[in-house]
DNA sequence: AGGTGATTGAAACAGTTGTTTGAAACCAGC
DNA sequence: GCTGGTTTCAAACAACTGTTTCAATCACCT
């Protein structure tokens, strides 16, 4: 079922700590779980264990409560998980592999927590004013480093445009997992979907078919479109 | 600024029609946008142009009108645009790019109207119990031409769990531009983004770029995760 | 014309929303 | 003990939510 409500329970460590913080973090899992429209600040109150009037008392109103909460799990996301770094003189085959293979554990892994990812998702699929900085300090740094890992990888021979569309190619394999895994799930026997799509599974693969278009030809072949059917 | 809810008129074209069917579209215009918590069965009412009490009247409550106004833009668009249909003859790489081609245009094209495709893309994300009969009525059908068509390109030399890896990393390159479309022109020069990220431009580059990965060899080569960097 | 059932309309329902209030409780320093 | 400021609390606020009510209106049949 998918229309009932999950009551946010007092989160157990949400003690001890100081009101401000507890805040921040129930109002991430909330916001991230339901949006900023129909999360309540009520449920986010329950969930950190405090009164209604903090929230007014701490932040003046739900929408900066909203930014502070994002900002929040953006800055611990970034202490947390720092950009990948391969050791000097490794092929940039491997560099990438290493690179597709922390973003993907990253998105996918069980070890963090989701709904700091989820979050920062949501903001990507309907930016408010919160996107812009997270693009700057977050995503971008991510996609710099796999275009120069591209460049290194083809030489030099593609134009920085075409670099760009391959990385956000990348990107866009790892991103479906994420954002449609469940119906990822529909398509795929679920056999398969543990032997075959796990975070590793994934990074070898999308290396391996990232690493053999690139190797086949600098920029034109193998199509080159024939005749084009009306749409 | 995205924290000022539209909203919504009256819809010109919601005269005329019978009520039910205009409920249905201002229904799921206002889903589309808003989510089914959010939306309000009132701003729906108002762009529909009709009473509040029709709502109960014609569907009983505010679920099963989302529910019915999921399955009308979901069966509309099905008859509105069909599965791509390459002549026959037409060689494997050419039908790859018709199939691309046809994805993309109906994803990111400007003829369609917007809030029907948006709708469905909320369901993949944050799957109802819509979700599922979506899937397999509208997702599937396209994804089994897919694997299909990719047959064929590598001469069955490929397992089906390789290419359905494959197939879904196609999807997924199409899928980033429609779901965070907006975050990609703030990753690229926006003069890039008109020229080079346009929904045929995009389908030259991702079957050229797949086209290159099938031919280059059959299965493991070239990469073969050399060391493994401890995550 | 008159009657019958389907449809519409404005108003009201109870419950929830974000926000505010003003009095308690707390915790220093004296 | 008391004092002054900070922090918490239950209660209330007006606005909005989905839903229901019931009379008014409409279209159609005899």
């Amino acid at each position: 079922m998918s229309f009932v409500r999950t009551v946010p329970e007092k989160d157990p460590s949400s003690s001890g700590e100081d009101p401000r913080e507890r805040l921040l973090a129930a109002a991430g899992k909330e916001f991230a779980e339901h949006g900023f429209e129909s999360a309540t600040v009520r449920d986010i109150c329950l969930a950190a264990g405090v009164n209604v009037a903090a929230v007014n008392y701490y932040f003046g109103d739900k929408e900066r409560l909203y930014i502070e909460s994002v900002k929040h799990a953006h800055e611990s996301r970034v202490k947390q998980v720092p950009l990948p770094e391969s050791p000097p003189g490794r092929p940039p085959t491997d560099r990438l592999h290493d690179f597709i293979d922390n973003f993907l554990e990253r998105m996918l892994g069980l070890g963090r927590p989701r709904w700091q990812a989820k979050l920062m998702l949501r903001e990507m699929l309907q930016p408010t004013d919160a996107c812009r900085e997270l693009v700057e300090d977050y995503i971008r740094p991510h996609f710099d480093l796999l275009v120069s890992i591209l460049d290194d990888l083809c030489r030099s021979e593609r134009s920085e445009a075409d670099l760009r569309r391959i990385a956000i190619g990348i990107f866009g394999q790892c991103f479906l997992y994420r954002a449609a895994g469940e119906c990822v799930g529909m398509l795929v026997p679920p056999e398969e979907m543990t032997s075959f799509h796990t975070p590793s599974q994934l990074a070898d693969h999308i290396t391996r078919f990232t690493c053999a278009a690139l190797a086949s030809s600098p920029s034109r072949a193998p199509f080159e479109s024939s005749s084009r059917i009306p749409r």
